[in-house]
DNA sequence: GTGGACGTACGACAAGTGTCGTACTACAAC
DNA sequence: GTTGTAGTACGACACTTGTCGTACGTCCAC
């Protein structure tokens, strides 16, 4: 439950969504938590389910007729991911270059500079 | 030079980082700034371009015979799009969330965690 | 005026994505 | 037993991406 190595998808992080928050869930299940947000049909969602199982995304376990499936990777590997993926291609790797970006022209809010603040802070103080 | 709709890939990333380098470059200059990084044949590289001009990443110019390439997009304008894309896709669009996860489970570098201070100090002076 | 060298144009192709439709199975309810 | 109904299996298809090869035009130097 940890081997990140492939990127995943934009379509993917909906149905991982959806399955960290139910933690196991089957093909309706899953279609359903995401009806919302994507229209998807029940096949569609098998189908991507399928795909991410071969690549280690999500674990599937057949429960009697109906299959079941459960995250592959958990939350934060896949945001360690996601971060990584960010920093390797527009800043050719360069982690200090993100953060200086960040800090200048990523236009954050008054807000979410205090909340970044905040939280510095509190890590600080451990 | 600035209307981004669509992702940059993480191949075109580095032919625009090349363009950022220069300014404007042919086929044959674009091919040998990326040759260490990406192996990239002279008719690959031409290809990409113009797909990249067809979704306005470049622009492409005929300057007697040979066409001259200049970016389509600002770095900064091309950077948020991707901080953009990250947050999106890894937070649901909950950008404080994606800065929580930054404070707290990126697992940055004491090093990184001391640049991202001093920026934000730094910021806070003006 | 002829042969390179350089550059372009264009097609091609295999993988990977996004998105189903549909035929087939198994089981509960009548 | 017969018939829905929910669920699976599987193929399919158009698009995008990654990556060329190659045929063809042009212009310089001999």
């Amino acid at each position: 439950m940890s081997e990140r190595s492939k990127n995943i998808l934009a379509t993917e992080w909906d149905l991982l969504e959806a399955l960290w928050r139910s933690e196991r869930a089957t093909v309706r299940e899953i279609t359903e938590a995401v009806a919302e947000k994507r229209g998807w049909a029940l096949s569609t969602v098998k189908t991507m389910l399928d795909r991410m199982a071969a690549k280690g995304l999500v674990n599937a376990r057949q429960v009697g007729t109906v299959w079941e499936y459960t995250p592959g990777v958990a939350p934060i590997e896949a945001r360690r991911g996601a971060w990584h993926e960010f920093i390797e291609k527009a800043f050719g790797g360069a982690s200090t270059s993100a953060l200086h970006f960040l800090a200048t022209d990523a236009k954050l809010s008054k807000k979410e500079f205090a909340v970044l603040r905040a939280m510095l802070a509190d890590k600080e103080e451990k």
